[in-house]
This record gives structure tokens, C-alpha cells and sequence, in this order.
DNA sequence: GAAATACGTTACGGACCGTATCGTAATACA
DNA sequence: TGTATTACGATACGGTCCGTAACGTATTTC
């Protein structure tokens, strides 16, 4: 199996039971780390991130590679990383009232920090890193799931407000709210905007069928099976 | 820029004006081509889009490896190929009849091509393929443009027959209706079959408002600036 | 001090890239 | 029947990147 970046068992920053905080040697420095990740966040603005490779990252952290291994098993840890840290500042709180209204904000937000090249770094690495690999876990977790359960309790907010339907199917209706998002964002057929999670919220909202037909769970079309 | 697998100007089967059929001197082996198809279509299965390089390409196709930079600029385009050849069997003729039954249909086929290896394989290429590349363009547009272009047909038809609101904005239906097949997919957070493509279409169809309430365009919840 | 661990440097074998250079095979033209 | 042209397989090459090992040095705990 070739060129498979080789996943290995994990450095482990050794986590033995806390009884000594302090390992028993020299401690890791975090000004190599820091300096690491910087250099992780200059190459995938310039480069993508195929320009990540551990090589190119120790010339720019001007640190060396057994380093980066020792804190990452590869270069697509570092990236992630960097991209976690990176993201996470341009996260804003989400506003207090109407669960209509936090939802619309939390899309917009949603959509405006995905809507930047690092955005875009992070959909694919998430659609090419292994999902089940620790690593890739953690960084779905972090990217994704994390806004869908803050969208699920939303979600039973409005419900429970009498804002949405209370026959729901909540999982299918998060994938509803978000999809769209990375489907624009990984094919870049049309804008990733404002305008576009509006879109997305309205449609939702009303529905596709028109007042009489269709709508309301009055009628269903049937496929054959 | 280390490690881009670089773009090359395409080695362009040569199409000059159709003058001469035949080009000149010996003509390219068929049978070459199709070991190399065949050999993509192992390597995928058997270790996913990594395992499928030039020179495990040669070794299994029994071929040289200029032979196979002949006719493809780098691995990762045979498997484009490869992938191309390989779902285009299992489409099926969409049916006749009512316009929403076709769309359930549709949506129901794109689920079940998708929710294979080959298909997760198609997403994460899809996902990191050079959106701008001549070969990413036809990529994209084999696998999803083409279906978009097929579902804004039968929505159109849908909306004469009074079975859509006729003021839909169709790019944004047509994301809302197939982006979360690829969500899914992507993320695996939840499984992908006929079960969730109907209830997408039924979610979307009905939205997600109370009947009185939100629904129906009678009011809009407004977000901060 | 002694033990343990991290540091940066350098070197290594290996996989894969994309290209060039062989002699040979198949086709079109004259 | 040649001759030009192109593709073929085989092999070799320099290059980039991988992940690990081996150094001597630095920093920390015991």
C-alpha cells in the first residue's frame, strides 16, 4: 500500500495519572510548537494544502523534523491544527432571542467563516482525511459536529416555542441547514454568501410546495419501490 | 511549491480538424489503455485513492509508465477515468410520468450509486481536486453538474404542473435537494439510503414551519446586520 | 550530580514523481 | 516496397518527500 501517509500509534503526549505534573526531562518548547503552526498557516495560504509537508515545515519553523514528529504523527495533523486555531478566533457568540433569529445568525456566521480560503482548506480536508482515523474524528468533531448540536438545541428551542413543526426529524433537518453550505463551498458552482443562507432558511421554512399541493403533508409522491 | 502534482498543459488525445482519421504513426493500444482502467479500478478498491499511482499503475496494468503519461497527466486523472467509466454503468434511465415522482426517483438513484466505495471515492476526489483544472471541471460536471442540469428540468416541469411554487429560486432548491447527500456522505454521521433521500423531499416539501405559523412566506424572522 | 527528555543537525532507505533514452512494433504515405 | 512517424515496453535518472535513527547539546526533575 503505497504512499499512504502511514498512520501511526500516535506520539501520545503521555498523559500517565497526574501524580507528577511535570514529565521528568526537558519539556517540550512551545515556542518550536507556535512557531510550527505559524509556519503551518503561512504554507496553506500560499500553497494549499499540499504545500504542508513536514520538510517545508521545519525549514519555515526553522526547527527540526524529528520535532514536528514528536508533537504530530504527520503533516495533516499539523494542518489540521493550525487550521483549528486559526478558525476558532473568527468565532462570535451567538446572540440571545427569538431561536428564528439565532438560527439565521448562526448560518450566516457558519457561512462567513467557511467562505475564506481557510474555509475552504478545512471542507477538504475533512472530505479527504480519514474519518475513522483519530485524528479525523477530532477534526470533524470540532468542525462540524460542534455547530450541529449547537443547531439541534436550537432547533428544540424553536419547537418547543412553536417556530417549527413539532414532527421534525432533527437529524435529517440539520442536514438541511448545513449541507447546502459545504455543497457550495467544495463545488463552487455559485456564491457562498449571505444571500445564500437566507435562501436556504426561507425555502426551508416554507417549503418547495405551493400553499394548496403537496405542502403540509397533505399528499405525498410515491416512487416505485 | 513541493509535492503539487503538477498540472501539466494535458497531453491532448490530438484533434486536429478531421482531415486525416488515422494521425499518422502508430496508433495508441487499446488494450493498453483498458489494462490501466482495470488496474485504476483494483488499486481504488483495494486501497482507496492513495494506493492508485503511476508506477502501481504500470505494475498491475503490465505497462510502461510513459505509456501511461501518454494518455493521462497524472494518477489521479486515471482514477478520475476509472471512476467515470465505472458509475456511468449503474445509471439508470429516469422514468416517466409525474414530475415529483421522477425527482424522488432521481434523488433516490443518486443515493444509491453514491452509498458505494466508488462513490465515497468519487466525493473525497471531488472534494480535492483542483476546482479550477481542466480536469476537475469535467470531473465535477460529470458527476454532479450533469445531474443538477436534469433536476432543474424536472423541477421546471414540476412548477408548470403547479406541483412547486412557481417563485422558487432553483439554484437553491437544487442545493437544498443534493447537497445533503453529499454531507452525508462525507461525514458519515449518519447512513445514507433511500430512508433519508425520502425524507429530504418529504422535509423540503412540507417545510419546516407550523402551518400557521413562519410557513407560507407570512413572516420572516430578520437577523442582526 | 545523575537520569530523563527535548532540542537541532545530519544522514539514511524507501516510495513516488515526471522525463529521457533505448531498441522494437505498427501504421500511413509515397 | 520502402520510409517516416508514432506508440510500445523496459530501464534509468534526478528530484521531493516520507518517517526514523544517530548524533552531541540543552534543560529539567530527582
Amino acid at each position: 500500500m503505497p504512499r499512504t501517509r502511514s498512520v501511526k500509534p500516535t506520539p501520545a503526549p503521555p498523559p500517565p495519572p497526574p501524580p507528577s505534573p511535570r514529565p521528568r526531562g526537558r519539556p517540550r518548547s512551545n515556542a518550536a510548537r507556535s512557531a510550527v503552526l505559524r509556519a503551518a498557516r503561512q504554507l496553506l495560504a500560499e500553497g494549499g494544502v499540499a504545500a504542508v509537508t513536514v520538510e517545508a515545515l521545519a525549514i519555515r519553523a526553522r526547527v527540526g523534523k524529528p520535532t514536528i514528529y514528536r508533537s504530530w504523527p504527520n503533516a495533516q495533523a499539523v494542518a489540521m491544527a493550525a487550521l483549528m486555531d486559526q478558525l476558532d478566533a473568527r468565532v462570535k457568540e451567538l446572540p440571545r432571542g427569538n431561536a428564528m433569529t439565532i438560527l439565521r445568525t448562526q448560518l450566516r456566521d457558519i457561512v462567513r467563516v467557511f467562505a475564506t480560503s481557510a474555509g475552504r482548506h478545512v471542507a477538504s480536508m475533512l472530505a479527504s482525511a480519514d474519518p475513522a482515523s483519530e485524528l479525523g474524528r477530532a477534526f470533524r468533531n470540532h468542525f462540524i459536529l460542534a455547530r450541529r448540536e449547537e443547531g439541534r438545541a436550537i432547533l428544540e428551542q424553536a419547537i418547543s416555542q412553536g417556530d417549527l413543526r413539532a414532527d421534525l426529524d432533527l437529524t435529517a433537518t440539520l442536514d438541511l441547514l448545513y449541507a447546502p453550505v459545504f455543497y457550495r463551498l467544495l463545488l463552487g458552482h455559485a456564491p457562498l454568501d449571505d444571500r445564500f443562507s437566507d435562501a436556504i432558511l426561507d425555502h426551508l421554512l416554507a417549503g418547495l410546495a405551493p400553499a394548496g399541493v403537496g405542502g403540509r403533508r397533505t399528499r405525498r409522491t410515491r416512487a416505485p419501490p
